[in-house]
DNA sequence: GCTATGTGCATACTTACGTCA
DNA sequence: GTTGACGTAAGTATGCACATA
């Protein structure tokens, strides 16, 4: 649905890839709770019944209160570690906490334990969301807040969406820079693959000089296009053995430093052999 | 000025639900 | 009607920046 439109989007967030991950995380309200603490078992109660799919009936007061603690986590995981821990239960099992939240979730509470009921945006919705990712991909409190108003969602509603909305984003960008990496890799193989080859036929022709000796050395500067090094004239003494041995040395030498390329070239100008490697007919 | 602590926000990862073939 | 794949809303853990005591 939103593929085409995805790679469409701005391709130039900027990632912070450097974030490691706990494989010890906790990924559950159970690992993180114990079972024996009653608070929380009630908290886990109310909070499994919350219908997001009931637009909640928030009191001005309410709104503004949610808008300043609008974090992803302003209700139960803005806070980290064991403090973060300590000042939920706290906050979630605060009486008037527990009775805002259950009022909101009533009839979920008759579903059964597990229901947790998904809000699914309209298109409208989605349209209006997908706009004004394009203008900002994230907001500010007051933005999220009239964005909220304006759609009919909680602000919670609409963060989440943002925070959805940039992972996906990244994920294509992912995707698309994967594509891109490998195009290059698959190109510097082959033109790893093309250099090993000439590097052993030169190493094969320093070996044999006397093929040198049949050669009409060059008589002017010639300059490779593709790895830009000139090949060297030759020298009124660089005519005996010794010299063409020396000549093959630097060939060798040039051919072995790192050769300017295209890294995102599909194909790579062909490197072709500069004219000493290659006397003329 | 330095340090500890609290807070807000972002991201990564995960879960669970809705939709569709 | 069932099922599996996929998209996505929402939950959770964690890190970082900043303010403040």
């Amino acid at each position: 649905m939103l593929e085409n439109q995805d790679l469409r989007l701005s391709l130039s967030l900027s990632f912070s890839e450097n974030k490691t991950t706990n494989p010890l995380q906790l990924n559950s309200w159970t690992d993180s709770f114990p079972s024996s603490d009653r608070n929380l078992e009630k908290c886990r109660t109310f909070l499994k019944g919350i219908d997001v799919n009931i637009i909640p009936t928030i009191t001005e007061e309410e709104e503004e209160e949610e808008v300043g603690v609008s974090s992803p986590n302003s209700s139960i995981s803005t806070l980290s570690g064991n403090k973060r821990n300590e000042r939920e239960i706290i906050n979630c099992c605060d009486e008037l906490e527990i009775e805002r939240e259950c009022s909101r979730s009533i009839s979920d509470e008759e579903d059964g334990e597990t229901s947790r009921k998904k809000l699914r945006l309209t298109k409208d919705q989605s349209a209006v969301l997908e706009e004004s990712f394009k203008e900002h991909n994230t907001l500010n409190p007051k933005q999220k807040q009239a964005l909220a108003k304006r759609l009919g969602l909680r602000p919670r509603q609409v963060e989440v969406w943002f925070q959805n909305r940039r992972a996906r984003t990244k994920l294509k960008q992912t995707e698309v820079d994967f594509e891109l990496l490998k195009r290059c890799c698959e190109n510097l193989t082959e033109e790893n693959r093309r250099l090993q080859k000439e590097v052993q036929e030169l190493r094969a022709l320093k070996l044999s000089p006397q093929f040198y000796m049949q050669m009409t050395p060059p008589t002017t500067l010639t300059m490779c296009p593709s790895c830009e090094r000139v090949a060297g004239p030759s020298t009124p003494s660089a005519s005996g053995p010794a010299s063409v041995d020396a000549r093959a040395n630097q060939m060798v030498l040039a051919q072995q430093r790192p050769v300017p390329f295209n890294l995102w070239t599909a194909s790579p100008v062909p490197h072709r052999p500069i004219n000493a490697l290659h006397p003329r007919s």
